[in-house]
DNA sequence: TCCGTAATCGGAGGGGTCTCCGGTTCATTC
DNA sequence: GAATGAACCGGAGACCCCTCCGATTACGGA
C-alpha cells in the first residue's frame, strides 16, 4: 500500500491524520473525510494521497486488531482439537464483528476480495490453516475452499448487535460449522 | 411505500421516471439519479419525492422478478420433496443473483432488514415455508430461523459472476444446505 | 552553504446525493 | 365557470467524494 513516506513532514501528516481519524471514526463511522482532513490540518488532497480510499484508511486503523485475529488461529490450534479451535476462532471473529459493528460495512467491502490482497490474503490463510487441520483430523470435509468460508463468515459482520446480535451470531455460526463438518462416514 | 399518487401528472411523472430508470440502470448500475431525473424531464426533487432512496427506486423496478422468486417457493414444494424444493429454490436465487449482479449491492442492503418490511418479509415467509416443510419431513433441523437462512443466502448476492461465479455459488449452497440438514439421528 | 529537484502539499473543480421550500397546477366545491 | 387549497413540481443549496495540478518544501549532492 503506502510503504513509508520518507519525508518527515509527510510522515507527520500521516500520523496526524491517523490520530484524528481514529477519534472521528470512533465517534461516527460515517465521519466525512473532508472533516478529518480539515481537523488534521491538511488539505483533502494530502489525505487522499496517504489513503487512496476510505477503506484503506480504516483498514490501517484496525490493522492491529485484524492481525491479532489472524495470529489467534494457529495459537488456538495448538491448545485445542481442530474443531474446537475452529469454533472458538469463529466466535472471536463474531465478537469482533459485534464490537466494531460500525466498521463492519467497510471491512465487508474488503472481504469481497475486490480489495488489495494485502489484507484479504492473511485472513484467508488463517482460515485455510484451521480447515486443513480439521480435514486432516477427519472432522471436516476434505476439500473446503477457505475463500468460501470467509464469505460465509462475512455475514457475521452484518448482524445488528442491538437486535439480538449475540444469539443470532451463535445460531449462524452453528449453521456454518455444521455445513463444514465431514458427513458422518456412512460406511464403516 | 408510495401507495399511489392521485394526481395524473404525478402518476405520469412516476411512470416516466421508472421507464427511464430501467434503461439507465440496465446500462450502468451506478447511473446517477441526477441524470435519470433530467432525462425523465423532472426535477431531482420530484424523483426523490417518488422514491425517497435509491433503493426504493431499484426495488420498485425489480419488484416483479422478486415476486416471481417468492411465488416459486410454494410451487416447488408441490412438485418436489422438501429438500429438493429447497435446493432448487436456492439455486434459483443464486441464478438471479448472478444475473443481476450489479443490482445485488442494493438488494443486499434490503436484505439487511434495515429496510421496509414490505420487501423483506415476503422473502422471509417464502423461506419459512420451505424450512417448515423440511422440518416436518424430518430432513431439516427443527428450529431453523428463516431470517438466519436469508442472511446466509445474501452471500450469494455478492459472488462475482465473472470469477468462477457459478461453481462458487454451487459450493456455497451445498455448505449452507448441509448446515440446515437434520443431524443424522445418532441414536437408534 | 547553497541549489536543484523530486516528493509533497492542498485547494479548486467536476460530479453526486439528498433536503427544503416558494411557486405552480390539478381536482373539487360552489 | 370560477375559486381555493392540497398536492405536486423542480431547482437552489448544503454537503460529500475524489481528481488534478500548480505551488511549495525537504533532502542530498556540489
Amino acid at each position: 500500500m503506502n510503504s513509508k513516506p520518507t519525508r518527515k513532514d509527510a510522515l507527520g501528516n500521516r500520523e496526524r491524520i491517523l490520530t484524528v481519524a481514529r477519534d472521528a471514526l470512533a465517534a461516527s463511522t460515517s465521519a466525512s473525510l473532508t472533516a478529518i482532513a480539515k481537523q488534521a490540518g491538511v488539505g483533502i488532497g494530502t489525505l487522499y494521497r496517504h489513503f487512496p480510499t476510505r477503506e484503506s484508511l480504516i483498514l490501517e486503523l484496525y490493522r492491529h486488531d485484524i492481525q491479532q485475529l489472524i495470529d489467534l488461529a494457529p495459537a488456538l490450534l495448538e491448545s485445542h482439537p481442530p474443531l474446537a479451535a475452529l469454533r472458538r476462532w469463529f466466535e472471536e471473529v463474531a465478537r469482533y464483528g459485534r464490537l466494531k459493528y460500525g466498521v463492519a460495512e467497510v471491512i465487508h467491502a474488503a472481504t469481497n476480495g475486490g480489495l488489495d490482497d494485502e489484507y484479504y490474503q492473511p485472513f484467508v490463510d488463517a482460515i485455510a490453516v484451521l480447515l486443513n487441520a480439521g480435514s486432516a483430523a477427519g472432522s471436516l470435509k476434505p476439500d473446503l475452499v477457505p475463500e468460501d468460508v470467509l464469505l460465509q463468515l462475512s455475514v457475521l459482520w452484518r448482524i445488528d448487535p442491538a437486535r439480538d446480535g449475540e444469539a443470532r451470531a451463535a445460531r449462524i455460526l452453528t449453521l456454518v460449522i455444521d455445513g463444514l463438518l465431514a458427513k458422518p462416514t456412512t460406511s464403516t
